[in-house]
RNA sequence: GGCGCGGUGGCAGAGUGGUCAUGCAGCGGACUGCAACUCCGUGUACGCCGGUUCGAUUCCGACCCGCGCCUCCA
């Protein structure tokens, strides 16, 4: 079955067809560095990570762009807040950044490129288009795209232009043509942060960076675009209208993007203040939980980040750990042996229409039963049957843990693992002496700390709840 | 108001014109000293009303409900 994905801008699942046979050439809308992640972008980070990983494993040549927004307004205000340099606000957050990418599996894009490191690209860009009269220079120094130049503004998020116009803000002493036009250039006040200009001292608008930088890193029509669910207006769109004005041609082939993280079946907004940073997030859950439970779902459905749902996610990858355990010296297997195994057909089948990371989970875990049954008789066949299930994960980037450790970790109860198995042990003598009592008694004891044992020939093991 | 998405069994969440999603929970059984783990079995699920069809949860139409974008936000 051929690569299929969903674009935004046709609205319909399409077969991929790559400008160049073979390769991939993807943009990301990554971060403004202005404050920690949060599980929004966690999703983007984790689901493009597992779309690049397994576009790799099925011989695509990607080449994974995702920017950094390291100038803006937001990252100005906050660095003044804050009393500190704005680079020095921004180089914090990406080291953050960093961290909260390393400890969920996310592997870095190929290239990570910074609006302040492509200034020149963004200024001759905002040239190209004030030449063309696709943008305007404002009495105050702004320069301003001009929506009306470009007659297929609104395709990509199916909105009519005169209707934007109804809703678009007109503000006080706007000095814009047309309220629906939009910065490409902006002029700074005395003592703000700016880089030269033809229009004098200023910084970009934000749109304007991810055509630069993606045309840039990527040539001026590529692959795939995508980013988080409410860039497709006005983001998105403000690309679309000045790349394929500067260069007279498509810009983009598929645009994809992930769908929204709601908290507690509430929308997760900035000014609702209902969003968790990563962070804060993995101070509560293993980081194979996170990630599992955004893998749980298809990326482009409605996510509802709750307590609950974590609980289940983790649960879900206690299944999958509990029958590794056993197994955890067994090697992924070489995903090119995997051309007759039933369950690689069905997870790579799934994945190919639009990642359906759910329905490849499926096939996991029926894979998980057959490990289960074929360890009691047949230990050879369950060995191959882990190595191939290590394969998919190693996909999904998950089951990456030692299972005892991912199944004893993370308990927040009083006894150490010392004090377990000196219980253990001390259960052991009293069931030796038939005094089940005694033996039911620590159990019990255990299992109020949270510990469950589970007895089985080779003796008892423990996890935590 | 404009544009778009969705309503699936107790919960989560895929999918399909006509036998199975899957996970968790429940129930029955095997295993166990008893449990847990594991395995086997088990659920008149597809918002409502029409239409197309031999047959629709799946296609079409209307309706009800929920959600998102249209404003800084991934």
């Amino acid at each position: 079955m051929a690569l299929t994905l969903y674009n935004t801008l046709t609205r319909q699942k399409e077969v991929y067809k790559p400008i160049e046979a073979g390769k991939i050439r993807m943009y990301v809308c990554g971060i403004t560095v202005y404050d920690y992640c949060h599980i929004g972008h966690a999703r983007v980070m984790v689901s493009f990570d597992v779309i690049t990983r397994y576009l790799r494993s099925q011989g695509w040549d990607v080449t994974y762009v995702r920017n950094i927004t390291d100038v803006d307004d937001k990252i100005l205000n906050r660095a003044i807040e804050n009393g500190e340099s704005f680079t020095d606000l921004t180089d914090r957050m990406i080291d953050a950044m960093h961290e909260d990418e390393d400890a969920l599996g996310v592997l870095r894009p190929d290239i990570e490129p910074r609006a302040t490191g492509h200034m020149d690209d963004i200024l001759d860009m905002v040239q190209i288009l004030v030449d063309n009269h696709y943008a305007y220079v404002a009495d105050n120094g702004d320069v301003y795209y001009r929506i009306s130049r470009f007659p297929e503004y609104g395709k990509l998020s199916n909105k009519n232009p005169e209707d934007l116009l109804a809703g678009a803000r007109v503000e006080v002493g706007d000095i814009k043509e047309d309220p629906r036009d939009f910065a490409l250039w902006k002029s700074a006040k005395p003592g703000e942060v700016s880089w030269d200009s033809p229009w004098g001292p200023g910084r970009p608008g934000w749109h304007i960076e991810c055509s630069a930088m993606s045309i840039c890193c990527l040539g001026e029509t590529f692959d795939i675009h995508g980013g988080g669910p409410d860039l497709p207006f006005p983001h998105h769109e403000n690309e679309i209208a000045q790349s394929e004005a500067a260069t007279g041609k498509q810009y983009v082939n598929y645009w994809m993007h992930a769908g929204a993280v709601r908290v507690d079946d509430e929308k997760m907004s900035k000014s609702l203040g209902n969003f968790f940073t990563i962070r804060e997030v993995l101070k509560k859950y293993h980081p194979e939980v996170v990630r599992y439970f955004l893998l749980s779902s298809h990326y482009r459905s409605p996510i509802n980040y709750s307590e609950e749902n974590l609980i289940e996610a983790k649960g879900g990858l206690e299944r999958f750990y509990t029958a590794l355990r056993p197994f955890a010296d067994v090697q992924p297997v070489a995903l090119d042996t995997l051309k007759d195994s039933d369950y690689y057909q069905r997870f790579v089948t799934a994945m190919d229409d639009d990642f359906n990371t759910r329905e490849a989970l499926a096939a996991m875990y029926d894979l998980v039963r057959d490990i289960n049954t074929q360890a009691k008789t047949d230990d050879v066949r369950a060995r191959q049957l882990v190595a191939e299930l290590k394969a998919m994960a190693g996909i999904f980037g998950i089951l990456d843990a030692d299972p005892e450790a991912f199944l004893q970790g993370g308990g927040e109860g009083d006894l150490d693992a010392e004090q377990i198995e000196a219980l253990i042990v001390e259960r052991a003598d009293a069931k030796k002496n038939r005094d089940f009592a005694r033996a039911d008694q620590i159990r019990e004891d255990l299992l109020a700390q949270g510990v469950v044992l589970e007895d089985s020939r080779e003796g008892t093991t423990w996890r935590r709840e």
